[in-house]
DNA sequence: TAGATTGTTAATCGATTAACAATC
DNA sequence: TAGATTGTTAATCGATTAACAATC
């Protein structure tokens, strides 16, 4: 079956710039952690910053933090670190923080509208540029947030054509789990090509498209198992 | 120094049931997965089902349905598969959805109340009974939900007390990046085991003390990463 | 220069996958 | 019995850690 889950498998991933780097998926998974820390060294004034501060200030091998930044940029200056600033852009590009993408969401349940009146994606590069419900007491409904003002919740059924139109890349679905498949199948019909799935279910969708799944399930039940150990 | 974080170390977790068993973490990441499996299998009136149709359900190799299963259970029936009521129990007492445990939660923002609204989190075995916040707008407001009716939010400053009073075991973070290690802190101090963090911030905690980061940026990044390759 | 820290090689560790004898 | 599927051993794969020569 040709289904491809991007927060299950440890393939590496592919990336398209000059030289096409390769970076295995735990790698990618700690950027964003780096990105911060950086971010504040750099905010503090802070001109290098060396693997083993990075590892402190995060509680990672220092070696590892080595390791991953050679991936990503291989640049660090023997004896001083890395030069705060041109790490926090490399970051930043190989993140993909630069570009904006558009998003869709489909779910204005009570996840739905936090995510969607979140300020903080802005930073990430994602930008939700409409926000579906199917139950008819929720559209035309103003979406909560800051930037959000004027904006409405729409019906589903036009999820297809404004995906299709504005040629979105991306889909957020924060439906209950028996719907989550459906709107699935929509955006991979109307051509997105990456799933941010909050519903506790395993897509199916072509090997193409990339889903990533955000289960609480899976934290909760890490933490009660520990608990009831 | 002595910090323990549940979702970066991959070391294996012990159990303390008769025969103490030890789930390597991505084993225990996948088992909730198999429990809804499970679920809708009993459900659909299924009597026993087998390693490969789990495995085709999640998209995860039999034998590694199998790896895992031998780890919780080990008594599935050759030439039959798993009896699937028996399995669903054996699973529910591993991610110990049986025990119910209380739960604080502290950050009444979008997210937060999202959170404390979720009924779900009753048939995962937690039940939050209190939810603070620093806000004195916020303070006396009601919580959203169903099972909710007359229950509001708390000054953060009482957060200790009642975390000490009722034997608080699980702590959840919703609160801004920069005030998630202080609600730590306060946790911590009253005796708080595990904490629930949804602040983007790299937690400092004793050892004895397990967080588990659910860091929404994670999955971002490695979307946009994708996208933009 | 002397001290510090990098990038990388080699060693270790742990998880996944393949294969198959045991068994329902 | 014959067919199916388990539990587990061995082989593979990939990530982490240790160690150190190179270098700022």
């Amino acid at each position: 079956m040709s289904t491809r889950q991007a927060a299950d498998k440890s393939k590496s991933v592919e990336d398209a710039s000059p030289e096409s780097i390769t970076l295995p998926r735990p790698t990618l998974e700690r950027l964003p952690a780096y990105y911060r820390v950086v971010a504040a060294a750099v905010k503090s004034g802070e001109a290098y910053i060396a693997s083993s501060e990075l590892g402190r200030r995060l509680q990672i091998d220092d070696a590892q933090v080595r390791r991953d930044l050679s991936c990503v940029w291989g640049k660090g200056r023997p004896g001083l670190g890395y030069k705060a600033v041109d790490l926090l852009h490399r970051l930043e590009d190989v993140l993909g923080f630069n570009n904006v993408t558009d998003a869709v969401l489909v779910g204005a349940g009570r996840l739905g509208l936090a995510l969607c009146a979140y300020p903080g994606f802005r930073s990430y590069g994602i930008q939700i540029v409409a926000v579906f419900d199917a139950d008819k007491n929720k559209i035309g409904k103003k979406l909560p947030g800051e930037g959000n003002a004027g904006r409405v919740i729409l019906p589903v059924d036009k999820l297809g054509d404004l995906v299709r139109r504005l040629r979105i890349q991306l889909g957020i679905i924060t439906v209950p789990e028996h719907e989550a498949q459906g709107v699935a199948n929509t955006m991979v019909e109307a051509g997105i090509r990456a799933i941010w799935n909050f519903a506790p279910v395993s897509l199916t969708v072509p090997s193409d498209v990339v889903v990533r799944n955000e289960d609480l399930a899976i934290g909760l039940a890490t933490l009660q198992h520990y608990l009831t150990k």
